[in-house]
DNA sequence: AAAGTTTCCGAACATGGTGTTCGAATATTC
DNA sequence: GAATATTCGAACACCATGTTCGGAAACTTT
C-alpha cells in the first residue's frame, strides 16, 4: 500500500515550484498560478492535495523539521560536541544565503519566518521538556530563544556576511547564555 | 490654508473605524468594505486618502509613534531613578492590554511591531550613541535588544497578564543582561 | 497484459475583494 | 454668495481563490 508515485511527483514538483519562486519573489506576491505554472500542475490537482499556499509553505517546511530532528537524535546518540540542533541550523540556512528574500525584513519574508520560528520553538520545546529555567518562565525563554535566533539569522545574512556559520553561531550562544555588557546599555534598561 | 474639515473627519472616521475592527476581528480579515460600512465612508473617498488597507494602518501608527517619543522625553525631564526608557515603556503598554492582543499576531501584528521597532531601534541608538560593547557588534546587540523587549511584550500580554509592568520589565532585564540558564539549552545551543 | 482503481488534467464557473471612474450632490472656505 | 474642494454611490474592470466535472492518463493488482 505505497503512496502511489504519481502523488509522490506532483508534490515534489509544488514543493521545488514554490522553493524556486521563493528565491526570485517575495512570498505573498506568489500567487497559485505561480506555482502551478511553474511545477507544471494543474489547478484541481493542486487543490487536491493542498488547501492553500500557505497550506503547501507548511509542508514543505517539513524538509527543514525533520533536519532537526535527525540532528537532535542524532547528537544525543554520538554525543558530538559541536553539533547541536542551532548549531546545525546555521550550517543549513548557510546553504541558502542566496535567498535573501525568504528571510528578508518586510512583510515578504514574515509568513516564512513565522513559520520557520513555529519549528524551531517546536524543537526547543522537545528538547527541553523540562529542564529548570529559574526564575525566568518557560514559554518566554522558549520565545526568547527563537527571536535571538531570528535576530542573529537576519543580521548574518544581512549584515553579518563576512562571517562563517560558527562564528554567527557562537554570538548567537553569547547573546542568549551571557548576555549583553551592562555598561552597554544602562541608560536604557 | 487650513486644512479642510471633511478631509480630518473623514479620516479621524477611518482611523477609529480600523481601530474598532481590529479589537474584534483580525486584522487580515478586515476588508476595505467592512471599515467603509464602520466608518460610513464611501469608497471613492477612501480611496482618495489612503492607497490600502495597510496604508491606512502605517498611517494610524503616526499617532503612536508620537505617544511613545512624547513618554520618553517626559520620562527625561522627570529623570527619576530607575525610570530607564525601557521601564517607563512597560507601563505605558500597561494601559493599553486591551488593544494589542489582536494586533500580536498575523501581518497587522507584523506590521505594527516592525513600526515600534523602528522606534525602539532609534530610541536606543540615541541613548547609547557609542558605548562599548565588547566581542558583540553593535548593530546585532540593538537589534537583539529590540526583539528581546518585543518578544517578552507579546508574551507579557499573552501569557503573563498576572504580572504586573515592574516584574514583565525585570524578566526583560534579566534576558538581556544576564541571559538565560546554560542547563536549560544545553542540548540547543 | 488486461481489468480495475486512482490520479491528473484543464477548462469552466462562482465567489469575493480590490482599486478606478464619473457626474452629481454637498460641505467648506474665502 | 461665489468659488472651490470634498464626498457620494453605483458601476465597472480586474485578478486571485477555490470548486466542479468528465474524460484521459498513469498506476496497481492479479
Amino acid at each position: 500500500m505505497a503512496v502511489d508515485r504519481r502523488v509522490l511527483r506532483t508534490r515534489n514538483a509544488l514543493y521545488d515550484a514554490l522553493v524556486s519562486l521563493i528565491r526570485r519573489k517575495a512570498y505573498d506576491l506568489i500567487t497559485v498560478e505561480d506555482i502551478l505554472r511553474e511545477a507544471g500542475i494543474g489547478r484541481a490537482t493542486f487543490y487536491a492535495h493542498f488547501t492553500s499556499k500557505d497550506d503547501l509553505l507548511e509542508r514543505s517546511l517539513d524538509r527543514l523539521r525533520e533536519l532537526l530532528v535527525a540532528t537532535e537524535t542524532s547528537s544525543k546518540a554520538a554525543a558530538e560536541p559541536g553539533q547541536t540542533v542551532s548549531r546545525v541550523f546555521f550550517d543549513h540556512v548557510a546553504q541558502y544565503r542566496d535567498i535573501p528574500v525568504a528571510l528578508a525584513s518586510g512583510r515578504g519574508g514574515t509568513i516564512v519566518r513565522e513559520a520557520i520560528d513555529r519549528i524551531v520553538a517546536e524543537r526547543i520545546k522537545a528538547v527541553i521538556p523540562s529542564e529548570p529555567t529559574g526564575p525566568l518562565p518557560r514559554e518566554l525563554v522558549v520565545l526568547h530563544i527563537v527571536s535571538a535566533l531570528n535576530t542573529t539569522l537576519r543580521w548574518w545574512l544581512e549584515r553579518g556576511q563576512h562571517l562563517g556559520p560558527a562564528e554567527a553561531h557562537a554570538l548567537f550562544a553569547r547573546l542568549v547564555l551571557k548576555g549583553v555588557p551592562k555598561e552597554a546599555v544602562k541608560l536604557f534598561i
